[in-house]
DNA sequence: AATAAAATAGTTCAATCGTCCTATATTTGG
DNA sequence: CCAAATATAGGACGATTGAACTATTTTATT
């Protein structure tokens, strides 16, 4: 069971009748958002959602601004949680280790969960600086793994060029969501697109060297802009 | 100047006034759904924005769902259009074109622009049927030169290969957006991403052989899982 | 059991939403 | 230039929104 870190109104959520409550509109919410999108989430359907009035919701969240950094917060320390779980039972060698995080990745954005709810959360980051933040912060923890493994598989990479590899290698991912997700057109595909996502991003991290990202070559390649 | 095709009331649109109006209602839309996202865009806003009433608006886009198809398809066109400007003034050989277009592409979604609009769009394909269309027909138009390079790149593999690769390729340029894009914590980054993202591909295409993706090899992979 | 805190219900408010209708002004083609 | 088509303005409709307020019920603690 997981604790639930709250940002509500202070008072609220003591009893255990209350924390229920806020596990429940947060779940209702997120499934909502998922669901409908950003632009059908209202604070009247999370609470018919719920079972409960708009007065009692508006009790645990004064604002709706105040309930989506709660369910951000939520819905993110989840994915955390479970990224954390795969890479504890990822095999011994850094590059298994590595495969299996990209197999995770890929398993968990074929979710409808994934698949409907990042979309969503990149678009409101556009225009939400502290949803930008909260989207950032989950990254950057979840490329810790990678940038880590990265460094086991090839130790020549100055810390820069690590990152910016690990930073690539994330991206590309999660790029595949709007194409392999759930219910999209080359999701019967993914078996494939994962075979050739991780023998891209092994030879990648294997092979590269800085001369292919340091600055003499970077003329060269310049001149093609 | 880009001729519109019309999908509005019949009828409208016919004087030149009209025409023009179009014209200011769908960058006037454009414009809000890139800087306040699908649920700040109002017909009431564009109205405002354009400097005309609701009822006016309304004479050209009965509905909101109306206004919206055609947004779409104005946008999506104007980003075909680019890509062939773009592809005609690429280099000679395959190669060249391929580095040519990731280069195009890297460039493209660091614009304010295309950082904002495409996870709208992402986002609403996951809610709206018709939006969903309208991206995957813009994507499979963007991905038929790429398709095209990495046969004439790498002869070897198949067809459904090369359009996996393809897709793979385009969907994790697609994927760097949220990270490079305008505005990105990795956006002063770009430079050395884009680098990167050209060496995994130009490997990619050049190495992959039918045994990395075919099912021979694929129960090995599969045992990861 | 009493009491204070927490939870819930129910209502109201102003603002905004998409949509619709009618009257007036403008433009274009004959 | 005139008539028909098109464009525009302005208002009104019901529905929904986020938010606020008060009264009542439930919970946990002493």
């Amino acid at each position: 069971m997981r604790s639930i870190k709250l940002q509500n109104r202070p008072g609220t959520g003591t009893y255990i009748k209350g924390q229920e409550r806020i596990e429940q509109i947060l779940v209702a919410a997120q499934g909502i958002l998922i669901d409908k999108g950003y632009s059908g989430l209202s604070m009247r359907k999370i609470a018919t959602a719920v079972g409960i009035t708009i007065g009692n919701l508006h009790y645990y969240y004064p604002s709706k601004k105040d309930l989506l950094s709660d369910l951000l917060d939520h819905v993110i320390e989840g994915y955390l949680l479970e990224f954390n779980t795969a890479r504890a039972e990822a095999g011994s060698s850094a590059l298994d280790q590595f495969i299996a995080i990209i197999n995770f990745i890929v398993d968990d954005l074929t979710t409808h969960e994934t698949t409907n709810f990042f979309p969503e959360l990149w678009a409101l980051a556009n225009h939400d600086e502290q949803a930008a933040e909260r989207m950032h912060e989950l990254y950057r923890k979840a490329r810790l793994d990678i940038n880590d493994l990265i460094a086991q598989i090839n130790p020549t990479l100055s810390h820069q060029q690590r990152e910016e590899v690990g930073l690539f290698i994330s991206a590309s991912l999660e790029g595949l969501t709007p194409f392999i997700g759930n219910g999209k057109p080359w999701n019967s595909n993914v078996a494939n697109i994962k075979r050739i996502a991780i023998k891209s991003f092994v030879d990648l991290v294997t092979d590269i060297r800085d001369e292919d990202i340091a600055s003499s070559k970077s003329e060269l390649i310049a001149a093609c802009d």
